[in-house]
DNA sequence: GCTTTAATTGAACAATGTTCAATTTATATC
DNA sequence: GATATAAATTGAACATTGTTCAATTAAAGC
């Protein structure tokens, strides 16, 4: 009944959160079981828990993937020439979210239980995200300070991030028949500076 | 073992909800279980199912709820001068998210399982929340059209929407020291034309 | 009082997260 | 090569969940 390296331990671990992924991608959270991911790479339900310190924590590790794949694409988009780098980053944005919705849902529908806190590894990798992000928008907005870029692009961020999830939960159609990436556009657009929503910043 | 009109079915309906509130107040969606609220008004779980199809009706009701109660605080702060609109609902939004996170929470954390829409008297309570905003934001953006105007209103309800969510999954803090209510200040000063976040327009 | 109707129950079912003693295999030791 | 040790894996078990529904009880109508 027992047997062993088959994998080994980490190989075991990437497999598990791969067939994670795959059903998150497909069925969002209420398809994420312990038993389905267990049965996706043949093993009992058991013996994710060798892997993991439970569900919670098996869906933060998949969450933790999810932002490395979105700072690729971001770091991908925060390149080029300055002016057009705000545009090209919502851009981007955008196509992650729209690619992969019950998966980018899941970075913030799932929450973990009272008094559990994100581990520590979680906040760098936040962090980086936005300070890619910051670090991108700089030449852009010149006459302010540090902390109001950083305040602003943290702004902007939560910003995408609730047109997102109004959009993918369904809630967004129901009062707007513009298209969420559109909205975004306008977003940062406006926290630049600009005054219009239909292109890059003004020579 | 059963009983008739101990309280008329309007009534136990009321009293299912009001019992599903202070559950998602205390505790959030992982507390709130069909023989919980059962439990708290004295019925066995079965009897919910006579009042609601099921436990994601009851929720989405629940939400309405919250919805109508976001709606009166909102409506009480777009009143009065529409130089200080901008702020009163901004305080008043964060008011609201802040004083009751976990309920508020529930608005956005529970999604109905793949297929099903929500009910068609959830729009118009939607509709109605924004239009109310947009109405009383209309003297500050008087040379947009209406269209734009109402994508603004649209923008800076998802923008604060997504600061509050972060905020209340305590992922906003891993990234920003500022208080979630002045990024919503922020947000709505920038998407409303001003160039600082610290106050009303300026004449 | 009897019948009809409606509300309420609680036992049952399938599925869930989680634990853990038992089992099996690989590795180390001689 | 046999034996002992360690590690990995299992699967049965438990508590809890949403949900269903035949049986039961009380109210309403006659």
């Amino acid at each position: 009944m027992a047997r062993r390296s088959d994998h080994a331990p980490e190989e075991l671990k990437r497999l598990a959160l791969e067939a994670a992924e795959v059903i998150a991608l497909e069925e969002g959270l209420r398809g994420l079981t312990v038993r389905r991911v267990a049965e996706r790479i043949g093993y009992a339900p058991g013996t994710i828990y060798n892997l993991f310190a439970n569900l919670d924590d098996l869906i933060v590790q998949l969450n933790g993937m999810t932002l490395d794949a979105l700072a690729v694409e971001l770091g991908a988009a925060a390149g080029g020439s300055p002016a057009t780098r705000p545009q090209r980053l919502v851009e981007a944005y955008f196509d992650f979210v729209e690619s992969r919705p019950r998966l980018w849902s899941l970075l913030f529908e799932h929450r973990l239980p009272e008094g559990a806190d994100l581990p520590d590894w979680y906040r760098p990798k936040l962090a980086a995200l936005i300070g890619l992000v910051a670090e991108a928008l700089e030449p852009l907005m010149p006459d302010r300070s540090a902390e109001a870029r950083y305040a602003a692009t943290v702004t902007m961020w939560a910003g995408l991030h609730g047109i997102s999830t109004l959009a993918v939960s369904a809630k967004l159609t129901l009062v707007a028949e513009t298209e969420p990436r559109q909205l975004g556009h306008l977003l940062v657009d406006r926290m630049l500076g600009n005054r219009d929503g239909t292109g890059p910043e003004p020579v």
